[in-house]
DNA sequence: ACCTGAACACCGTTCAAGT
DNA sequence: ACCTGAACACCGTTCAAGT
């Protein structure tokens, strides 16, 4: 008898085996001792159980974070939930497909929240400068795993030689060499850090009455 | 006779009109007026048409850009970078996809580097704060499409509203309730000057000899 | 050289029928 | 109540054959 969690779970060993456009409904039955279409009593649609997935990816970052300054918490969480997006093949893209409301998607964000409301964050920029932390893990984990998907393909080093070696004579080499040579777990962090020193600093120096940064180029559709 | 732009094109307006999931070598044929395995005479597969539609897509972002302080340029820039990934729908998931090389893409990585090094970067510390400008905008994209998505199925309020009334009682819900009332354009720009705020400090009270922002709580696969 | 037609090995999903 | 078997309307891709 199949139970919800278990066709979440085979799933996501599913996934670790044959990536997301491996993750069939034929292809999970037969992993779950079922054929395919037993799956539609516990899910109406595929797309469902890709939601519930992508919050169960969210698990381990549920975790209670340790005591300390706002900016450390958040480095803390952000490099869990990069951990837990990369902890499962195509996890990212499991997550960035889906806009997830489960009960761990719901928690990260209510952490990132209230940790820069106790740090003296007016409530609405706490709430942007929260979806900007959690856009930039996302947007960094999606692009470390196409590279690892790349790298499985054989097409990665190929296409790392036509950045670098670009016929453009100023272009920035020695830069992007840095960029491929680095750890991505230390180029994650030191972007966080950027944004979290960004943020700090508009805690400290913040002219309370400015709304004025300016508008952006043009509001797209 | 049917030449590889035109496929290209074809392509972006049929992406347009069915999304992504409807994009389909069948159709795409039907639109320029042959049978699908004709494509296959200007690609190898679906994938590498995505990868010349990815590049394609981020074309207008290329034009030259005024002249100006850095963080302006780079602010102006990355503001057209989300502008091109929203023009056409799932857009940002299209360039998500596919770890890009095309000319247009080495063009844009290639303007933020420069004007971070310009601006008295080191060439590892630039390539760095480039590539999160990059993942904060792609991650950014992706979720304003994704909630697009959601909205033209009418499941997007039914989720909001899972995400802002939370039984929790110290649930941030005012901070939640401004975020999404917000203009997109201007929370996505909030981030961007953020993450501005942040190099521009780094720039100015750099410590050089210090390399010691320290390790992330694990490192991931 | 460029394209078609038919085929192969798949998909997600529906639904009557079985137990 | 839970699952199967068969079917429907599709996919991407290959490849001999046509023009």
């Amino acid at each position: 008898m199949l139970r919800r969690a278990d066709v979440v779970d085979g799933a996501i060993a599913l996934l670790d085996d044959e990536g997301l456009d491996g993750l069939t409904t034929r292809k999970l039955g037969a992993a779950l001792n079922v054929q395919g279409p037993a799956l539609y009593r516990h899910f109406p649609s595929k797309e469902a159980l890709l939601d519930a997935m992508a919050d169960r990816l969210l698990e381990p970052v549920a975790a209670p974070l340790p005591d300390g300054p706002w900016d450390e918490k958040l480095a803390l969480l952000a490099g869990r939930l990069r951990s837990a997006l990369l902890a499962h093949r195509d996890g990212a893209r499991v997550v960035a497909g889906t806009y997830v409301t489960g009960p761990n998607t719901r928690l990260v964000e209510n952490t990132i929240l209230k940790t820069l409301q106790a740090a003296g964050h007016p409530a609405d920029r706490a709430g942007w400068a929260a979806f900007a932390i959690s856009y930039y893990v996302l947007g960094h984990s999606i692009e470390e795993q196409a590279q690892a998907r790349l790298s499985a393909t054989g097409d990665w080093t190929s296409r790392k030689r036509a950045l670098i070696q670009h016929p453009d004579p100023d272009y920035a080499h020695t830069a992007l060499t840095k960029v491929f040579d680095a750890d991505p777990a230390e180029r994650f962090d030191y972007g966080i850090r950027l944004l979290l020193k960004g943020i700090r600093h508009e805690l400290h120096h913040a002219t309370p009455k400015t709304t004025s940064h300016r508008p952006p180029e043009n509001r797209a559709q």
